[in-house]
DNA sequence: TCCCTGACTGGTT
DNA sequence: AAACCAGCCAGGG
């Protein structure tokens, strides 16, 4: 199992607001870990399925997509149901981050 | 304990 | 603007 760290991931996860995105680079940081972008994705693929308490698809990559690698069969399926939270795609199917970063207060 | 792999990122080409 | 390259760190066999 996780030794630990991926708890902290999956708290800042929960923070993030419906409505609202968070890159990978920035749940690390807010999760204490400045480099660790990629074991952010690493935390959330090994996400049980049955976890409804962590909403990884407000977790997008760096240009505001979702990254997807062994689960792109969810990306349809995210976009639908960020879209269904008020999140908006522009035509390269990418998220204006500018718009719908999350910017935690603290 | 060593080696390989990977939901990423930023800079270059 | 898109594709490629190399760095990055931790988990699992």
């Amino acid at each position: 199992m996780a030794s630990g760290n991926y708890g902290r991931i999956y708290a800042v996860v929960r923070r993030i607001p419906r409505g609202r995105v968070a890159t990978y680079g920035q749940v690390a940081a807010l999760a204490g870990l400045p480099r660790h972008a990629r074991q952010v994705g690493y935390a959330l693929h090994s996400l049980p399925d049955d976890d409804d308490a962590t909403p990884w698809q407000r977790v997008v990559n760096s240009k505001g997509e979702i990254s997807a690698r062994c689960h792109p069969y969810a990306v349809p399926q995210q976009r639908e149901l960020l879209e269904g939270e008020g999140v908006k795609f522009d035509k390269a199917g990418r998220i204006p981050l500018a718009r719908f970063q999350w910017n935690p207060k603290r």
